[in-house]
DNA sequence: AGCACGCCGACT
DNA sequence: GTCGGCGTGCTC
């Protein structure tokens, strides 16, 4: 009986699965989810077992022709999610699977071309095929990819397909390996007990100082018991490899290659952390998280709404602490590791030596030990933007998906075009294991799967101040600043900040031209008073500069789609860019005549160099996508934020994402309406996110604090809402 | 991705 | 008449 399996080929393009028998030989050893190769066509590729078939689709089936890995590259789970992917984008399964499949281990199919005969003499040949005869007579056969490297941009593949009809070249089909391989280094052990070796500590060579040298690494490995990595040996006596060698044949040392894990987190450095005591509030949310952690069987995902500062990742990590305890592993999804670094570090404090980390920044040898450490069951939480989804854990028992309303969860540069929120969803149903979302200002459309019972819901209306230490170490440096009272519970309940909103129309009219109302100025200039410190948050997409009526508070949209015009310096005209419609930059407002219409739109610097201007004294700080762009810029800005050594962080929406800084007492939103006006019915929802998530950095200590909001629109229900932390105003008045 | 098949323009 | 351009479709 011929056993048929299911092949998903890697690729890209071809959709759907394909038909194959295995050998005899490799019966066997079959099993759903191995990554093998396969011919297809006229190539050799790689390819996903998938299940077994009764009957192939078609009369002809090929042979697999090898088993690549012995284990499981993709688990009946993820083959599982990667259809739900497939059947939901529209993508082909294909793309799916080979998400599943790290960097390095994915692998298409190339060819392989030899020189075989030099051309005649006389024979003409073009500039393409002259230059593809002479690379491969220079550096020996070549893959197509290297000859594109040598080649680039050239039209070579035709040539070479009319001189491999001449028989000048050949082509073979190849499937290059993985590039990612585990990696060994040497250990050295004594072979026989520390007292016999003691005996043959003389006569190891006839040069004296190689004696003593030899001498040395046998004195170094009877004080170590343990396999020692050799560079150790070397670095402790001054020792080689020969002289390890010379050990090993007098049967005194043992050497041996030892696996070793590339892990990322390896060298840093964190303070393990207890669990913190719950508030009543998350105690009452905790319950019900609890009790479906230890039920068996399928279970609602759970949308955890916790204002900004309320201690959901509190929750998170007493979910995944009860999940480890059982024996299964968690994913916790973060939108971007550089800007969740605080949450990230958490978790590796709470489960030292249990997390695994993945992210872009990787090497392909870290990120392949972090997914075969999944693989095996060694890692019990693996952490990570959306690509973190698809870590083969074996027993999978919880995804938390942290700011689950984030936009960056969604995949839309390539297919598929999928969103992990959902896929998390999914994943967890295929598994039975539970789905914990959480953020302070939940997605309409997850509020909706809560409101009609697709989802359970659990709230955590207030806000934590800080955990008591933590307020003390603030007490004893602000000396005596403090607005609160230490209640001697665990942990202080704190307000939301108030928030101010700045008619931008009325301080025109008072005759203040700047970009910042009177009342902002006021702020920071207290800020900087108390030494404390403020962010100031430009709620700007792109480099998209509006055009407003600085009178009636009028932005100048398109004529056929709504959508806010934009200003081109380069062109000096205004562009819509959804239908691409343009016009002259006009003199006066369409609406009420007013000169006083300018282009209203600014980065980073034109704010820097304005609150310079009015404070010249003060630090500043600039957190944009161009400051860091650089490797580790993220970290250096913030920790110099952290530690006082700017007053003011100007930023735009990176700023929005759950940072924790204490000393911030002011949050100014210099431009709040810039967005509402989009052609897009998410628009408000992503306008409310931005500005209640950026209005939830200030006062999260002792100090307290307050958020300006300017704009040319107060009346807006969004700036409403944002201005009264008011979430379900907001979610009412969307959803009706 | 590669390759075959197939249908229209400039050449021996 | 044919060589060859690249559009479309298929690969178990």
């Amino acid at each position: 009986m011929t056993v048929f399996v299911e092949v998903a080929v890697n690729v890209p393009k071809v959709s759907g699965v394909f038909h194959y028998h295995l050998s005899p030989e490799l019966e066997d050893l079959y099993a759903p989810g191995m990554l093998v190769e396969v011919p297809f066509g006229q190539q050799r590729v790689q390819g996903v077992l998938l299940s077994q078939v009764e009957t192939p689709e078609v009369a002809e089936t090929k042979a697999v022709t090898a088993i690549l890995d012995q284990e499981i590259t993709i688990t009946a789970a993820q083959i599982e999610l990667a259809r739900w992917i497939a059947q939901t984008s529209l993508a082909p399964l294909s793309r799916c699977i080979s998400l599943m499949l790290p960097v390095g281990i994915s692998k298409l199919a190339d060819r392989l071309y030899t020189l075989e005969n030099e051309p005649p003499k006389n024979e003409k040949l073009n500039a393409i095929s002259q230059q593809l005869i002479d690379v491969l007579r220079d550096r020996g056969p070549l893959r197509g990819r290297q000859i594109e490297r040598a080649l680039p941009k050239s039209r070579w593949r035709p040539a070479a397909r009319s001189m491999i009809a001449k028989e000048w070249l050949s082509a073979l089909a190849v499937l290059p390996p993985p590039k990612v391989r585990p990696r060994y280094i040497k250990t050295a052990q004594l072979a026989i007990p520390p007292e016999q070796a003691e005996a043959h500590l003389e006569g190891l060579s006839k040069k004296p100082n190689v004696q003593e040298r030899r001498q040395r690494i046998l004195e170094f490995l009877i004080r170590e018991p343990d396999p020692v990595a050799i560079d150790w040996v070397y670095a402790e006596s001054g020792g080689n490899l020969a002289d390890l060698k010379l050990l090993h044949e007098k049967e005194l040392v043992i050497l041996r290659e030892e696996q070793i894990w590339r892990d990322p987190l390896a060298g840093l450095a964190y303070d393990p952390s207890t669990p913190l005591a719950l508030t009543d509030d998350q105690q009452a949310a905790w319950e019900p998280i609890r009790q479906k952690l230890n039920q068996d069987g399928p279970s609602k995902p759970i949308l955890l709404h916790g204002v900004t500062g309320s201690g959901k990742t509190e929750l998170y990590l007493r979910a995944v602490a009860e999940v480890l305890e059982s024996g299964r592993q968690a994913i916790v999804l973060v939108p971007e590791i550089a800007l969740t670094a605080q949450t990230v570090r958490r978790f590796m404090s709470r489960f030292p030596g249990r997390v695994g980390l993945v992210h872009s920044g990787l090497s392909a040898g870290e990120r392949y030990d972090t997914w075969r450490r999944a693989r095996q069951g060694k890692l019990g939480v693996v952490i990570g933007p959306r690509s973190a989804l698809f870590s083969p854990l074996p027993n999978l028992g919880l995804v938390v998906v942290d700011e689950s309303h984030d936009g960056s969860y969604y995949q839309d540069s390539l297919p598929p075009y999928y969103h992990a929120r959902d896929a998390a969803v999914a994943l967890t149903e295929i598994t039975g294991s539970v789905c914990l979302l959480g953020s302070a200002t939940p997605d309409l459309t997850s509020l909706q799967n809560s409101r009609r019972d697709k989802w359970d819901y659990l709230s955590l209306p207030k806000r934590i101040m800080a955990h008591r230490e933590t307020i003390r170490a603030y007490e004893k440096r602000i000396s005596g600043q403090s607005q609160y009272q230490s209640t001697g519970e665990q942990a202080a309940m704190i307000e939301l900040p108030p928030v101010n909103v700045v008619d931008m129309r009325e301080e025109l009219k008072a005759g203040n031209r700047s970009i910042f109302s009177l009342a902002l100025q006021h702020g920071l200039a207290d800020v900087l008073n108390k030494k404390q410190q403020a962010i100031l948050f430009l709620n700007r997409l792109g480099s998209a500069t509006y055009v407003f009526c600085r009178e009636c508070g009028e932005s100048l949209s398109c004529p056929n789609c709504e959508t806010n015009l934009t200003y081109h310096a380069g062109k000096e005209s205004l562009l819509c860019h959804h239908c691409g419609y343009q016009r002259k930059l006009p003199k006066t407002c369409p609406n009420c005549s007013s000169s006083q219409i300018r282009q209203y739109g600014m980065g980073t610097e034109r704010v820097e160099r304005e609150v310079l201007k009015l404070f010249p004294q003060a630090r500043t700080l600039r957190w944009d996508r161009e400051t860091t762009r650089k490797k580790g810029a993220h970290e250096i800005i913030l920790s110099h934020f952290i530690n006082q050594r700017a007053d003011i962080l100007i930023g735009t929406q990176m700023l929005a994402k759950g940072l924790d800084l204490p000393l911030v007492t002011l949050v100014g939103v210099v431009l709040a309406d810039v967005g509402l006006n989009l052609p897009d019915y998410r628009a408000g929802e992503r306008v409310f996110q931005v500005l209640a998530q950026v209005a939830g950095r200030a006062g999260r200590s002792p100090l307290g604090g307050q958020v300006i909001l300017q704009t040319f629109d107060p009346e807006h229900y969004i700036i409403q809402a944002a201005a009264g932390h008011d979430y379900s105003g907001f979610s009412e008045k969307e959803l009706g």
